[in-house]
DNA sequence: AGTAACTGACACTATGCAGTGTCAAATGTA
DNA sequence: TACATTTGACACTGCATAGTGTCAGTTACT
Protein backbone atom coordinates (compact mmCIF):
# COMPACT_ATOMS: atom_id res chain seq x y z
CA UNK A 1 0.00 0.00 0.00
CA UNK A 2 2.38 2.79 1.09
CA UNK A 3 4.89 3.21 -1.82
CA UNK A 4 7.77 4.52 -0.09
CA UNK A 5 9.82 4.85 -3.39
CA UNK A 6 8.13 7.03 -5.67
CA UNK A 7 8.73 7.18 -9.03
CA UNK A 8 12.12 8.10 -9.65
CA UNK A 9 14.81 6.87 -8.09
CA UNK A 10 15.78 6.71 -4.60
CA UNK A 11 16.74 10.20 -3.19
CA UNK A 12 19.43 10.13 -0.98
CA UNK A 13 19.15 12.17 1.80
CA UNK A 14 21.19 11.08 4.49
CA UNK A 15 24.75 9.71 4.72
CA UNK A 16 24.93 7.80 7.39
CA UNK A 17 27.13 10.07 9.68
CA UNK A 18 25.37 11.10 12.99
CA UNK A 19 27.10 12.61 16.21
CA UNK A 20 30.25 13.75 13.47
CA UNK A 21 30.74 9.64 13.79
CA UNK A 22 29.71 7.41 10.49
CA UNK A 23 27.45 4.86 10.91
CA UNK A 24 30.06 1.62 11.62
CA UNK A 25 32.40 3.58 14.26
CA UNK A 26 29.37 4.02 16.43
CA UNK A 27 28.22 0.53 15.53
CA UNK A 28 31.94 -0.01 17.03
CA UNK A 29 31.81 1.88 19.58
CA UNK A 30 28.24 0.90 21.29
CA UNK A 31 29.95 -2.62 20.31
CA UNK A 32 32.88 -2.06 22.97
CA UNK A 33 30.57 -0.18 25.32
CA UNK A 34 28.77 -3.70 25.86
CA UNK A 35 31.83 -5.68 26.04
CA UNK A 36 33.08 -3.73 28.25
CA UNK A 37 30.06 -3.40 30.46
CA UNK A 38 30.08 -7.61 29.58
CA UNK A 39 33.29 -7.89 31.48
CA UNK A 40 32.90 -6.28 34.38
CA UNK A 41 29.45 -7.90 35.24
CA UNK A 42 30.13 -11.46 34.35
CA UNK A 43 33.13 -10.95 36.42
CA UNK A 44 31.11 -9.68 39.32
CA UNK A 45 28.17 -11.58 39.19
CA UNK A 46 28.80 -14.51 37.24
CA UNK A 47 27.16 -15.28 33.85
CA UNK A 48 24.39 -17.27 35.19
CA UNK A 49 22.80 -13.75 37.14
CA UNK A 50 23.88 -11.37 34.33
CA UNK A 51 20.59 -10.71 32.28
CA UNK A 52 21.21 -8.85 29.21
CA UNK A 53 19.21 -5.98 30.67
CA UNK A 54 21.84 -5.49 32.99
CA UNK A 55 24.40 -5.58 30.94
CA UNK A 56 22.47 -2.93 28.35
CA UNK A 57 21.76 -0.92 31.76
CA UNK A 58 25.39 -1.07 32.56
CA UNK A 59 26.36 -0.05 29.11
CA UNK A 60 24.01 2.70 29.03
CA UNK A 61 22.11 1.01 26.01
CA UNK A 62 19.12 -0.60 25.17
CA UNK A 63 18.53 -3.62 24.24
CA UNK A 64 18.01 -2.98 20.94
CA UNK A 65 21.73 -2.44 20.53
CA UNK A 66 22.60 -5.75 22.16
CA UNK A 67 20.86 -7.94 19.81
CA UNK A 68 22.67 -5.39 16.81
CA UNK A 69 26.13 -6.79 18.01
CA UNK A 70 25.33 -10.11 19.46
CA UNK A 71 22.56 -12.95 18.59
CA UNK A 72 22.33 -13.63 22.26
CA UNK A 73 23.75 -13.66 25.68
CA UNK A 74 26.82 -16.50 25.32
CA UNK A 75 28.06 -14.65 22.55
CA UNK A 76 28.99 -12.02 24.67
CA UNK A 77 30.20 -14.33 26.87
CA UNK A 78 32.29 -15.56 24.55
CA UNK A 79 33.58 -12.08 22.96
CA UNK A 80 33.84 -11.01 26.68
CA UNK A 81 36.49 -13.66 27.06
CA UNK A 82 38.45 -13.48 24.11
CA UNK A 83 38.94 -9.66 24.95
CA UNK A 84 39.92 -10.52 28.59
CA UNK A 85 42.56 -13.25 27.65
CA UNK A 86 43.78 -11.54 25.34
CA UNK A 87 44.60 -8.27 27.49
CA UNK A 88 46.06 -11.19 30.02
CA UNK A 89 48.68 -12.68 27.48
CA UNK A 90 49.44 -9.48 25.99
CA UNK A 91 50.74 -8.07 29.32
CA UNK A 92 52.16 -11.24 30.05
CA UNK A 93 54.05 -10.47 26.70
CA UNK A 94 55.08 -7.52 27.62
CA UNK A 95 56.71 -7.79 30.84
CA UNK A 96 58.77 -10.65 29.82
CA UNK A 97 59.75 -9.68 26.89
CA UNK A 98 63.58 -8.14 28.48
CA UNK A 99 64.36 -11.91 29.59
CA UNK A 100 63.94 -13.56 26.58
CA UNK A 101 67.83 -15.06 27.58
CA UNK A 102 67.29 -15.88 30.89
CA UNK A 103 64.97 -18.45 31.76
CA UNK A 104 64.42 -18.26 35.49
CA UNK A 105 63.97 -14.61 35.09
CA UNK A 106 61.83 -14.72 32.52
CA UNK A 107 59.40 -17.40 34.43
CA UNK A 108 59.31 -14.90 37.55
CA UNK A 109 58.50 -12.12 35.63
CA UNK A 110 55.34 -13.89 33.94
CA UNK A 111 53.94 -15.19 37.11
CA UNK A 112 54.56 -12.17 39.03
CA UNK A 113 52.71 -10.29 36.26
CA UNK A 114 49.78 -12.91 36.19
CA UNK A 115 49.20 -12.91 39.87
CA UNK A 116 49.57 -8.30 39.46
CA UNK A 117 47.02 -8.93 36.84
CA UNK A 118 44.73 -10.64 38.87
CA UNK A 119 44.61 -8.79 41.55
CA UNK A 120 44.47 -5.41 39.15
CA UNK A 121 41.50 -6.58 37.19
CA UNK A 122 39.63 -8.98 39.15
CA UNK A 123 36.57 -8.98 37.14
CA UNK A 124 38.31 -10.23 34.17
CA UNK A 125 40.20 -12.45 35.80
CA UNK A 126 37.26 -14.43 37.44
CA UNK A 127 35.69 -14.54 33.45
CA UNK A 128 39.18 -16.07 32.70
CA UNK A 129 39.39 -18.39 35.19
CA UNK A 130 36.41 -18.91 36.87
CA UNK A 131 33.37 -18.49 34.69
CA UNK A 132 35.13 -19.85 31.31
CA UNK A 133 35.73 -23.01 33.02
CA UNK A 134 32.04 -23.84 33.66
CA UNK A 135 29.77 -23.02 31.18
CA UNK A 136 28.74 -25.47 29.01
CA UNK A 137 28.75 -24.96 25.38
CA UNK A 138 30.42 -23.02 22.58
CA UNK A 139 32.74 -21.40 24.90
CA UNK A 140 33.82 -25.19 25.65
CA UNK A 141 35.46 -25.28 22.43
CA UNK A 142 36.75 -21.76 22.23
CA UNK A 143 38.65 -22.37 25.30
CA UNK A 144 39.74 -25.89 24.93
CA UNK A 145 41.31 -24.29 21.25
CA UNK A 146 42.92 -21.96 22.81
CA UNK A 147 44.04 -23.36 25.35
CA UNK A 148 45.48 -26.60 23.35
CA UNK A 149 47.43 -23.85 21.53
CA UNK A 150 49.20 -22.50 24.24
CA UNK A 151 49.91 -25.66 25.66
CA UNK A 152 51.99 -26.77 22.40
CA UNK A 153 53.44 -23.95 22.58
CA UNK A 154 54.79 -24.15 25.72
CA UNK A 155 56.17 -27.25 24.68
CA UNK A 156 57.61 -26.11 22.16
CA UNK A 157 59.18 -23.74 23.73
CA UNK A 158 60.69 -26.02 26.71
CA UNK A 159 61.81 -28.74 24.29
CA UNK A 160 64.84 -27.36 23.04
CA UNK A 161 66.56 -27.23 26.57
CA UNK A 162 65.52 -30.80 27.43
CA UNK A 163 68.68 -33.74 27.89
CA UNK A 164 68.15 -36.37 25.32
CA UNK A 165 66.55 -38.86 27.74
CA UNK A 166 63.61 -36.43 28.69
CA UNK A 167 60.28 -37.60 28.69
CA UNK A 168 58.28 -38.49 25.41
CA UNK A 169 56.10 -35.35 24.48
CA UNK A 170 53.02 -36.79 25.63
CA UNK A 171 54.18 -36.41 29.04
CA UNK A 172 55.66 -33.02 28.51
CA UNK A 173 51.89 -31.81 27.75
CA UNK A 174 50.52 -33.03 30.69
CA UNK A 175 53.32 -31.58 32.89
CA UNK A 176 52.60 -28.39 31.09
CA UNK A 177 48.79 -28.50 31.61
CA UNK A 178 49.71 -29.51 34.70
CA UNK A 179 51.73 -26.12 35.35
CA UNK A 180 48.58 -23.92 34.01
CA UNK A 181 46.69 -25.86 36.30
CA UNK A 182 48.57 -24.39 39.41
CA UNK A 183 48.35 -20.85 38.16
CA UNK A 184 45.01 -21.19 37.62
CA UNK A 185 44.08 -22.62 40.92
CA UNK A 186 46.20 -20.51 43.22
CA UNK A 187 44.64 -17.44 41.12
CA UNK A 188 41.55 -18.72 41.62
CA UNK A 189 41.93 -19.15 45.59
CA UNK A 190 43.22 -16.19 45.97
CA UNK A 191 40.19 -14.14 44.36
CA UNK A 192 37.96 -16.39 46.57
CA UNK A 193 39.47 -15.03 49.86
CA UNK A 194 40.01 -11.53 48.57
CA UNK A 195 43.64 -11.18 47.86
CA UNK A 196 44.62 -11.55 51.44
CA UNK A 197 47.77 -13.32 50.93
CA UNK A 198 50.56 -11.69 49.96
CA UNK A 199 51.47 -11.88 45.88
CA UNK A 200 55.19 -12.49 46.94
CA UNK A 201 54.28 -15.73 48.42
CA UNK A 202 52.48 -16.78 45.74
CA UNK A 203 55.31 -16.25 43.64
CA UNK A 204 57.53 -17.73 45.42
CA UNK A 205 55.67 -20.58 45.83
CA UNK A 206 54.83 -21.45 42.48
CA UNK A 207 58.23 -20.52 41.41
CA UNK A 208 59.34 -23.60 43.57
CA UNK A 209 57.06 -25.82 41.57
CA UNK A 210 58.49 -24.91 38.72
CA UNK A 211 61.88 -25.10 39.68
CA UNK A 212 61.34 -28.58 40.79
CA UNK A 213 59.67 -29.52 36.92
CA UNK A 214 62.45 -27.72 35.55
CA UNK A 215 65.09 -30.32 38.08
CA UNK A 216 62.72 -32.87 37.22
CA UNK A 217 63.48 -32.50 33.55
CA UNK A 218 67.28 -31.64 33.53
CA UNK A 219 67.03 -28.19 32.37
CA UNK A 220 70.60 -26.62 32.36
CA UNK A 221 70.22 -23.75 35.07
CA UNK A 222 67.66 -25.48 36.67
CA UNK A 223 69.23 -28.18 38.03
CA UNK A 224 71.46 -27.97 41.10
CA UNK B 1 -15.73 -25.28 60.98
CA UNK B 2 -14.98 -28.92 60.22
CA UNK B 3 -13.91 -30.43 63.93
CA UNK B 4 -11.53 -32.94 62.71
CA UNK B 5 -11.03 -33.82 67.08
CA UNK B 6 -14.00 -35.17 68.68
CA UNK B 7 -14.74 -34.89 72.43
CA UNK B 8 -12.64 -38.20 72.92
CA UNK B 9 -9.15 -38.14 72.38
CA UNK B 10 -7.46 -38.31 68.99
CA UNK B 11 -7.35 -41.95 68.82
CA UNK B 12 -4.48 -43.16 66.73
CA UNK B 13 -5.46 -45.16 63.88
CA UNK B 14 -2.09 -44.93 62.14
CA UNK B 15 1.94 -46.15 63.14
CA UNK B 16 3.29 -44.31 60.48
CA UNK B 17 4.02 -47.26 58.82
CA UNK B 18 4.06 -47.68 54.75
CA UNK B 19 4.87 -50.40 52.56
CA UNK B 20 6.45 -52.22 55.77
CA UNK B 21 8.73 -49.14 56.24
CA UNK B 22 8.80 -46.79 58.99
CA UNK B 23 8.30 -43.56 58.05
CA UNK B 24 11.84 -41.94 59.21
CA UNK B 25 13.22 -44.73 56.79
CA UNK B 26 10.93 -43.87 53.65
CA UNK B 27 11.69 -40.54 53.92
CA UNK B 28 15.73 -41.26 53.98
CA UNK B 29 14.99 -43.41 51.04
CA UNK B 30 13.27 -40.51 48.96
CA UNK B 31 16.72 -37.78 50.36
CA UNK B 32 18.71 -40.63 48.70
CA UNK B 33 17.08 -40.74 45.37
CA UNK B 34 17.03 -36.78 45.32
CA UNK B 35 20.95 -36.62 46.02
CA UNK B 36 21.76 -39.40 43.58
CA UNK B 37 19.74 -37.99 40.88
CA UNK B 38 20.99 -34.81 41.38
CA UNK B 39 24.45 -36.19 41.14
CA UNK B 40 23.49 -37.19 37.88
CA UNK B 41 22.11 -34.60 36.15
CA UNK B 42 23.83 -31.70 37.99
CA UNK B 43 26.98 -33.67 36.88
CA UNK B 44 25.59 -34.13 33.52
CA UNK B 45 23.88 -30.60 32.52
CA UNK B 46 25.22 -28.69 34.85
CA UNK B 47 23.63 -27.06 38.12
CA UNK B 48 22.59 -23.81 36.29
CA UNK B 49 20.25 -26.24 33.40
CA UNK B 50 18.99 -28.54 36.37
CA UNK B 51 15.79 -27.54 37.24
CA UNK B 52 13.92 -29.63 40.53
CA UNK B 53 10.90 -30.76 38.39
CA UNK B 54 13.78 -32.62 36.03
CA UNK B 55 15.28 -33.81 39.63
CA UNK B 56 12.22 -35.03 40.55
CA UNK B 57 11.14 -36.88 37.64
CA UNK B 58 14.73 -38.42 37.40
CA UNK B 59 14.20 -39.83 40.97
CA UNK B 60 10.56 -40.95 40.19
CA UNK B 61 9.40 -38.59 42.96
CA UNK B 62 7.32 -35.04 42.67
CA UNK B 63 8.20 -32.00 43.81
CA UNK B 64 6.58 -32.67 47.33
CA UNK B 65 8.94 -34.80 48.17
CA UNK B 66 12.21 -32.35 46.89
CA UNK B 67 11.14 -29.43 49.30
CA UNK B 68 10.73 -32.23 52.11
CA UNK B 69 14.51 -33.26 52.08
CA UNK B 70 15.86 -29.83 50.44
CA UNK B 71 14.66 -26.33 51.32
CA UNK B 72 15.95 -25.15 47.37
CA UNK B 73 18.26 -26.39 44.39
CA UNK B 74 21.38 -25.01 46.12
CA UNK B 75 20.93 -27.03 49.22
CA UNK B 76 20.69 -30.21 46.82
CA UNK B 77 23.96 -28.75 45.45
CA UNK B 78 25.65 -28.78 48.54
CA UNK B 79 24.79 -31.82 49.75
CA UNK B 80 25.19 -33.64 46.42
CA UNK B 81 28.87 -32.10 46.35
CA UNK B 82 29.17 -33.55 50.26
CA UNK B 83 28.16 -37.21 48.84
CA UNK B 84 30.31 -37.01 45.88
CA UNK B 85 33.24 -35.44 47.83
CA UNK B 86 33.18 -38.02 50.58
CA UNK B 87 33.18 -41.20 48.26
CA UNK B 88 36.02 -39.50 46.08
CA UNK B 89 38.40 -39.45 49.48
CA UNK B 90 37.17 -43.05 50.82
CA UNK B 91 38.52 -44.80 47.59
CA UNK B 92 41.47 -42.52 47.75
CA UNK B 93 41.83 -43.68 51.76
CA UNK B 94 41.52 -46.92 50.42
CA UNK B 95 43.58 -47.67 47.64
CA UNK B 96 46.43 -45.69 49.52
CA UNK B 97 46.53 -47.65 52.94
CA UNK B 98 48.72 -50.06 51.66
CA UNK B 99 51.80 -48.04 51.10
CA UNK B 100 51.89 -45.84 54.70
CA UNK B 101 55.24 -46.18 55.16
CA UNK B 102 56.45 -45.65 51.07
CA UNK B 103 55.40 -42.48 50.32
CA UNK B 104 56.97 -42.44 46.48
CA UNK B 105 54.21 -46.05 46.31
CA UNK B 106 51.54 -43.99 48.15
CA UNK B 107 51.23 -40.55 45.96
CA UNK B 108 51.34 -43.09 42.77
CA UNK B 109 48.51 -45.40 44.09
CA UNK B 110 46.45 -42.13 44.89
CA UNK B 111 46.96 -40.35 41.59
CA UNK B 112 45.83 -43.48 39.85
CA UNK B 113 43.13 -44.16 42.26
CA UNK B 114 41.70 -39.87 41.03
CA UNK B 115 41.70 -40.29 37.67
CA UNK B 116 40.16 -43.98 37.97
CA UNK B 117 37.91 -42.55 39.77
CA UNK B 118 36.85 -39.92 37.51
CA UNK B 119 36.80 -42.18 34.74
CA UNK B 120 34.38 -44.43 36.23
CA UNK B 121 32.11 -41.67 37.66
CA UNK B 122 32.52 -38.40 35.58
CA UNK B 123 29.30 -37.24 36.41
CA UNK B 124 30.57 -36.70 40.28
CA UNK B 125 33.75 -35.61 38.88
CA UNK B 126 32.12 -32.92 37.01
CA UNK B 127 30.22 -31.81 40.18
CA UNK B 128 33.06 -31.92 42.23
CA UNK B 129 36.00 -30.48 40.18
CA UNK B 130 33.77 -28.40 37.71
CA UNK B 131 30.57 -27.16 38.90
CA UNK B 132 31.84 -27.00 42.84
CA UNK B 133 34.01 -24.20 41.79
CA UNK B 134 31.97 -22.49 39.51
CA UNK B 135 28.84 -21.95 41.67
CA UNK B 136 28.62 -18.88 43.63
CA UNK B 137 26.59 -19.17 46.80
CA UNK B 138 26.65 -20.93 49.80
CA UNK B 139 28.81 -23.49 48.08
CA UNK B 140 31.45 -21.17 48.04
CA UNK B 141 31.85 -21.23 51.23
CA UNK B 142 31.32 -25.05 52.00
CA UNK B 143 34.26 -25.66 49.16
CA UNK B 144 36.65 -23.58 50.67
CA UNK B 145 36.30 -25.01 54.12
CA UNK B 146 36.55 -28.32 53.46
CA UNK B 147 39.46 -27.64 50.80
CA UNK B 148 41.28 -25.87 53.19
CA UNK B 149 41.59 -28.42 55.98
CA UNK B 150 42.67 -30.94 53.10
CA UNK B 151 45.40 -28.56 52.59
CA UNK B 152 46.13 -28.18 56.22
CA UNK B 153 46.52 -32.18 56.27
CA UNK B 154 48.87 -32.10 52.82
CA UNK B 155 50.93 -29.61 54.95
CA UNK B 156 51.14 -31.21 58.62
CA UNK B 157 51.98 -34.77 56.61
CA UNK B 158 54.98 -33.70 54.47
CA UNK B 159 56.52 -31.00 56.74
CA UNK B 160 57.98 -34.20 59.03
CA UNK B 161 60.14 -35.41 56.27
CA UNK B 162 61.42 -31.41 55.31
CA UNK B 163 64.85 -30.81 55.69
CA UNK B 164 65.62 -27.66 58.58
CA UNK B 165 66.35 -24.95 55.71
CA UNK B 166 62.95 -25.78 54.06
CA UNK B 167 60.17 -23.41 53.27
CA UNK B 168 57.76 -21.47 55.75
CA UNK B 169 54.32 -22.80 56.18
CA UNK B 170 53.10 -20.16 53.93
CA UNK B 171 55.00 -20.83 50.71
CA UNK B 172 54.21 -24.71 51.93
CA UNK B 173 50.69 -24.22 51.79
CA UNK B 174 51.27 -22.45 47.89
CA UNK B 175 52.87 -25.38 47.08
CA UNK B 176 50.00 -27.60 48.06
CA UNK B 177 47.15 -25.94 46.58
CA UNK B 178 49.51 -25.67 43.43
CA UNK B 179 49.47 -29.14 43.76
CA UNK B 180 46.11 -29.88 44.17
CA UNK B 181 45.80 -27.46 41.11
CA UNK B 182 47.73 -29.91 39.14
CA UNK B 183 45.11 -32.61 39.55
CA UNK B 184 42.48 -30.83 39.78
CA UNK B 185 43.04 -29.07 36.05
CA UNK B 186 44.16 -32.12 34.76
CA UNK B 187 41.13 -33.84 35.36
CA UNK B 188 38.82 -31.27 33.86
CA UNK B 189 41.01 -31.20 30.97
CA UNK B 190 40.74 -35.24 30.54
CA UNK B 191 36.97 -34.97 30.86
CA UNK B 192 36.28 -32.15 28.53
CA UNK B 193 38.33 -34.11 26.29
CA UNK B 194 36.25 -37.58 26.71
CA UNK B 195 38.92 -39.51 28.71
CA UNK B 196 40.91 -39.77 25.39
CA UNK B 197 44.59 -39.64 26.70
CA UNK B 198 45.50 -43.05 28.01
CA UNK B 199 45.48 -42.98 32.22
CA UNK B 200 48.58 -43.72 32.55
CA UNK B 201 50.22 -40.69 30.41
CA UNK B 202 48.19 -39.08 32.86
CA UNK B 203 49.81 -40.46 36.06
CA UNK B 204 53.08 -40.64 34.86
CA UNK B 205 52.77 -36.64 33.54
CA UNK B 206 51.26 -36.04 37.25
CA UNK B 207 54.16 -37.97 39.09
CA UNK B 208 56.83 -36.41 37.61
CA UNK B 209 55.79 -33.23 38.80
CA UNK B 210 54.93 -34.26 42.19
CA UNK B 211 58.56 -35.97 41.98
CA UNK B 212 59.89 -32.78 41.50
CA UNK B 213 58.17 -30.75 43.58
CA UNK B 214 59.90 -33.31 46.32
CA UNK B 215 63.14 -32.79 45.07
CA UNK B 216 63.05 -29.46 45.63
CA UNK B 217 61.85 -29.41 49.19
CA UNK B 218 64.67 -32.30 49.65
CA UNK B 219 62.63 -34.64 51.03
CA UNK B 220 64.74 -37.78 51.51
CA UNK B 221 63.74 -40.84 48.89
CA UNK B 222 62.58 -37.82 46.56
CA UNK B 223 65.79 -36.37 45.72
CA UNK B 224 68.77 -37.57 43.55
C1' DA C 1 11.46 23.34 5.47
C1' DG C 2 10.94 18.70 4.44
C1' DT C 3 12.42 14.02 4.35
C1' DA C 4 15.00 9.92 5.78
C1' DA C 5 17.80 7.59 8.95
C1' DC C 6 18.87 7.07 13.67
C1' DT C 7 17.98 6.76 18.60
C1' DG C 8 15.94 5.73 23.16
C1' DA C 9 12.17 4.49 26.04
C1' DC C 10 9.15 1.20 26.80
C1' DA C 11 5.30 -2.10 25.83
C1' DC C 12 4.35 -6.70 24.63
C1' DT C 13 4.57 -11.84 24.15
C1' DA C 14 6.25 -16.17 25.28
C1' DT C 15 8.68 -19.28 28.14
C1' DG C 16 10.57 -21.67 31.91
C1' DC C 17 10.72 -22.43 36.51
C1' DA C 18 10.12 -22.02 41.83
C1' DG C 19 7.18 -22.76 45.25
C1' DT C 20 2.38 -23.86 47.01
C1' DG C 21 -2.06 -25.93 46.95
C1' DT C 22 -5.72 -29.49 45.84
C1' DC C 23 -7.60 -33.95 45.45
C1' DA C 24 -8.41 -38.66 44.74
C1' DA C 25 -6.43 -43.13 45.16
C1' DA C 26 -3.55 -46.33 47.85
C1' DT C 27 -2.09 -48.21 52.24
C1' DG C 28 -2.29 -49.17 56.89
C1' DT C 29 -4.81 -49.50 61.72
C1' DA C 30 -8.80 -50.42 64.79
C1' DT D 1 -15.97 -51.66 57.59
C1' DA D 2 -14.56 -46.98 59.02
C1' DC D 3 -11.11 -43.76 59.34
C1' DA D 4 -6.31 -41.61 59.31
C1' DT D 5 -2.22 -41.13 56.88
C1' DT D 6 0.62 -41.32 52.96
C1' DT D 7 1.32 -40.87 48.28
C1' DG D 8 1.35 -39.22 43.35
C1' DA D 9 -0.51 -36.43 39.78
C1' DC D 10 -1.12 -32.09 38.52
C1' DA D 11 -3.16 -27.34 38.71
C1' DC D 12 -2.06 -22.79 39.98
C1' DT D 13 0.35 -18.39 41.03
C1' DG D 14 4.09 -15.39 40.64
C1' DC D 15 8.36 -13.91 38.86
C1' DA D 16 12.35 -13.18 35.94
C1' DT D 17 13.96 -12.83 31.51
C1' DA D 18 14.65 -13.50 26.27
C1' DG D 19 13.44 -11.64 22.21
C1' DT D 20 10.41 -8.56 19.26
C1' DG D 21 7.69 -4.58 18.20
C1' DT D 22 6.04 0.33 18.42
C1' DC D 23 6.54 5.12 18.33
C1' DA D 24 7.72 9.67 19.26
C1' DG D 25 11.62 12.62 19.26
C1' DT D 26 16.38 13.79 17.38
C1' DT D 27 20.03 14.49 13.96
C1' DA D 28 21.64 15.01 9.40
C1' DC D 29 21.19 16.00 4.57
C1' DT D 30 18.95 18.60 0.37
Amino acid sequence: MKSRQSGTAITRQHSGKYAGKAASTRQAERRQKLLTAGIKLIGREGYASTSIDAVCSEAGLTKRYFYESFTNSEELLIESYRAATRELMNSILEVAAPYRNDSRKLVRAGLHQVFTFVQKHPDKARLIMIEAMSVRSQLGRVYGKSYGEFVDLLVAFTKPFLPDDGPGDAILAVMARGATGVIIHLCQGWIATDFKQPIEELVNGTERIFGGMGRELGIPGWAD
